[in-house]
DNA sequence: TTGACACTACGAATTAATTAGTACTATAAG
DNA sequence: CTTATAGTACTAATTAATTCGTAGTGTCAA
């Protein structure tokens, strides 16, 4: 049997993104803000945001005629969830690695680990 | 239409990982070598060998009765268009956000982070 | 009151990813 | 030579992810 996504899929992803954005979002919200990268349908919108509802993502209200959703985790914390499951994925678990890559790939330059080192060094 | 996935599924990638491992190996190595951490069919390692070949990741050459497979794109190369399109997805394309996840998380110690600053010195 | 509109509910189609069974072939052992 | 073995080829089933259509419902304006 194929394994169910323990993180967000791509597009669940996109969703969550906007509703973080917003802070509380309808249909209408997200519909709208996803035509600004791509053609997509109102009801698809609708259906990924069930679907988010029931993983427990998103929790609903409603306002008017229409559902407001409202993140039930913090973005951080699902965000860190991903990395995490990336890391488990890719790496083994090892963040080493990753963070080795992201500095030889150029990824990160060296101001930007410079601004990390204050962050750890005032996190301290 | 749901879009492929433009790098390794996750399947995909515990393949490729024996394979890079043993530089070369036949389906039976790799068969035996995930049978350590799962159930999995013959044939299903099979197949999907076959699929990173059409998809450019593994070629094979016949070596008595067994194709030998090997990869056709180093690790660390296939590893870094991962990463890039993990960024992408979940950063839009932002690396510095990721290395501040992963030092506020504790996924990175300070130990770490001095390693990589002096792979960052040498590589100057 | 009636029609347009905005929303939900429900169902379904499509595709990628994953898994594995079965039939066939060739080789090596007895 | 016959059979067990190890491999490939082919086919197919399943499930998650993604997409969207259609029908139904209620509200508001004309």
């Amino acid at each position: 049997m194929r394994p169910r996504h323990t993180t967000l899929t791509p597009q669940e992803l996109e969703i969550m993104k906007v509703v973080w954005e917003c802070d509380s979002a309808t249909v209408r919200d997200v519909y709208e803000a996803l035509l600004k990268q791509r053609k997509i349908a109102y009801t698809t919108v609708m259906t990924m945001m069930k679907i988010l509802e029931t993983k427990g993502y998103l929790k609903k209200r409603r306002q008017d005629r229409a559902f407001v959703y409202q993140p039930v985790r913090p973005k951080n914390q699902v965000i860190g969830g991903m990395i995490r499951e990336f890391i488990d994925r890719v790496f083994n678990g090892a963040a080493e690695p990753l963070l080795v890559h992201l500095v030889k790939s150029r990824h990160i330059s060296e101001k930007d680990l410079q601004k990390i080192i204050r962050i750890v060094e005032e996190t301290k």
